[in-house]
DNA sequence: CTCGGTGCAAAGGGTTTGCATACAT
DNA sequence: ATGTATGCAAACCCTTTGCACCGAG
């Protein structure tokens, strides 16, 4: 029974908006309300809702990356593809990182008979303009 | 000014029997609600608040250890000393892995010029028992 | 004309907090 | 006696959802 069809997407103005947002965001990875802020000035009758379900419907895309970095809100990522971070402990700011897979826990992972097929690595500490001075 | 003092605090019952609880939940990090649940068996009048409360300082203290693995809830765990995890995507059950420092991480971090302190990685898969049949 | 997307506002789920009282010290 | 910890309930914060209307196809 796969008989169910795929409900046919709408591209709106809104969806567009929401997506250039994260795009524009840099390294920035904005949560919600901060998307919310900026499509707003585009779109000043847009609902926070709408955010919300675009960013979702992006996320399942494949389109942009969602991440949760050690406080409670949700950041969205224009990279999509799988990336770990730096998190900074004083200032907040995160920073992409570009690392191979990371052996120790997928091996200890295999060792336990599990089948690893993805991870998340937040790396937490002193950013680089933190350390100034 | 570092005249604050510290206050004293109170060793009480509830303390005692949220941090035993945390003690004997196995692998199963388990929330603070699963917390509160298994509680109040022992301390029927024992407040959620009150759980969170002394979760919190447990925490603090260095007693358990916390984790965010991906839903939204935050897990306790009775291993407070720092070790990643294993998530099945399937079933949900959650594993301590034993693995050493992310290298590639802490790596990138560096050369990017921060300083990282620590780490939390969270690899998901499928578990031994998922793959079974 | 259709029916998926939107705006609005209310509901949800997890966690925190203000306050009067209880109790460890 | 002192003031920290508790119980209760309300507040908080982020996110999701129900519903009537709008608008892309």
């Amino acid at each position: 029974m796969t008989g169910e069809r795929a409900t046919r997407r709408r591209s709106t103005q809104q969806l567009a908006v929401v997506l250039a947002a994260v795009r524009e965001s840099g390294r920035e990875h904005p949560s919600a309300e901060t998307i919310f802020a900026r499509v707003r000035d585009r779109l000043p009758r847009i609902s926070l809702g709408t955010v919300y379900r675009n960013l979702q419907r992006l996320v399942d895309d494949g389109a942009i990356g969602m991440a949760q970095l050690g406080d409670r809100v949700v950041r969205y990522d224009p990279t999509a593809s799988a990336h770990d971070h730096f998190v900074c402990l004083d200032c907040g700011d995160v920073d992409d990182l570009v690392a191979g897979a990371p052996e120790g826990g997928l091996r200890a992972a295999r060792q336990a008979g599990h089948a690893p097929t993805s991870h998340a690595l937040v790396v937490y500490g002193r950013c680089r303009a933190c350390q100034e001075g």
